[in-house]
DNA sequence: GTACGATTCATACAACTGTTTGAATCAATC
DNA sequence: GATTGATTCAAACAGTTGTATGAATCGTAC
């Protein structure tokens, strides 16, 4: 891709989030440097303190400006979802898909960020910088809050203490996979990769292995650990 | 921490592993710096180019330095299991639980890293420097293939395709819950943090979620997507 | 057309980056 | 005790980092 002016967006502000939004994801945010991001977006270097203050409060705004929206529609489809249900407990695989079905709408719509905002995502939760670990939970302590009580709903028999282990659980498994690394190279010996590039296939293969890990048996209640749904379908 | 000479290794070489390993955790590869890193360890500045040539082979070598031995005792772990077995397929709980196991090991041993590099463990999976994501498929080649295979001959319904869907997931479970980030402070509502600590506790709760997704009924292979399993335990 | 606030620009700043150098120091061999 | 090879050291290298500055340019309202 051509450093120079690449980025089509109207605005310098939203050039410059393009370009970051994209960088950050190629070279992680310690790396990527403002001269490079200024660059792709064919902006002069002093834009971003401009219009940001600094290279924190920029990457600040590549998330917000995403995940603002993205969490107003997580919460509107499960507000949609319990009107519906009338205060009946919900199927988990619906709560699941809700949740997941507004990343695959973001993946899909590049101007709310497409394919590259999701990876970035991902990848934001690995991430050890300070202002990112400070940044995500305040962006979805109310989303979090939300889901998990729909879930303890559906899954009255599940302890607490578990729902919030099977949570943990749940966000690694969607931050690695939208995180799009593939870092064991698992599809290298398979034409998986066509696929994964369609996220709604994605979310086909998604819910059913977190709906399964969910509504799993209860570890060592029973004492033995012997098989006891011992196959697939 | 004492920034000067708080590590207690022998040899200049694995002290500077030793300080590289956790600022790589606490900042990223990119950011933790060669003079920090040279610092904490209580070793003059040349000493990193000296014993390994660059920063990048640096940080090969931390990963190298664990995921060796770690990786022979995976193998080991499933030759044993299969020896015991005499052909007959292994329970998937067990398969599962072999894998992790060693990690745990290492992460009670101080020596083998303890914690702190299981964690750096997770973090590399969401990395996207290019060192860390040419160094980690040629680690784990041999051990994903092993393991692969095991869960092949357990799960004899479910499709290969579909079985590296869900290894994928697997992996990205546990990355990011060895990771340890907890990015959405789920458990700053709950006494969890102090389980967590303890890596057999997680393994506990692991296991029977990964084998509930791994064994999960197929996707929308009836059609209809109404609850089919709605419950808990 | 001129005045004005907002934006862009080239340039400079000090601090930090990974790496290199050559002298100083060390431990072991003869 | 001199010699030698390995290791450590302080110092400097050129390049990059995020940020700040003040002049130049823009579009608009008067």
């Amino acid at each position: 891709m051509n450093p120079i002016e690449p980025v089509l967006a109207a605005d310098t502000k939203e050039r410059i989030l393009d370009a970051a939004e994209a960088l950050f994801i190629e070279q992680g945010f310690a790396a990527a440097s403002l001269r490079t991001i200024t660059a792709r977006a064919g902006v002069n270097l002093a834009a971003v303190n401009y219009h940001f203050g600094s290279k924190d409060e920029l990457i600040r705004a590549v998330f917000t400006r995403r995940l603002e929206p993205l969490n107003r529609e997580r919460i509107a489809l499960l507000d949609e979802l319990e009107r519906n249900a009338k205060g009946r407990a919900l199927p988990v695989e619906q709560i699941l898909e809700a949740f997941l079905i507004s990343g695959v709408r973001v993946a899909r719509d590049a101007r709310r960020g497409g394919t590259l905002f999701v990876r970035l995502l991902g990848r934001a939760f690995a991430e050890p910088t300070e202002q990112v670990r400070q940044l995500l939970p305040e962006q979805f302590q109310e989303v979090v809050a939300r889901y998990k009580a729909a879930l303890a709903l559906s899954l009255p028999a599940l302890p607490e203490r578990e729902l919030v282990w099977r949570l943990h659980f749940i966000f690694g498994t969607i931050a690695y996979t939208m995180g799009g690394s593939d870092v064991l190279q698992l599809t290298s010996s398979h034409p998986l990769k066509d696929e994964g590039n369609d996220a709604e296939t994605l979310i086909r293969h998604l819910v059913p292995f977190l709906a399964g890990g969910l509504t799993a048996p209860l570890a060592g209640a029973e004492g033995g650990r012997k098989s006891r749904r011992q196959n697939s379908n």
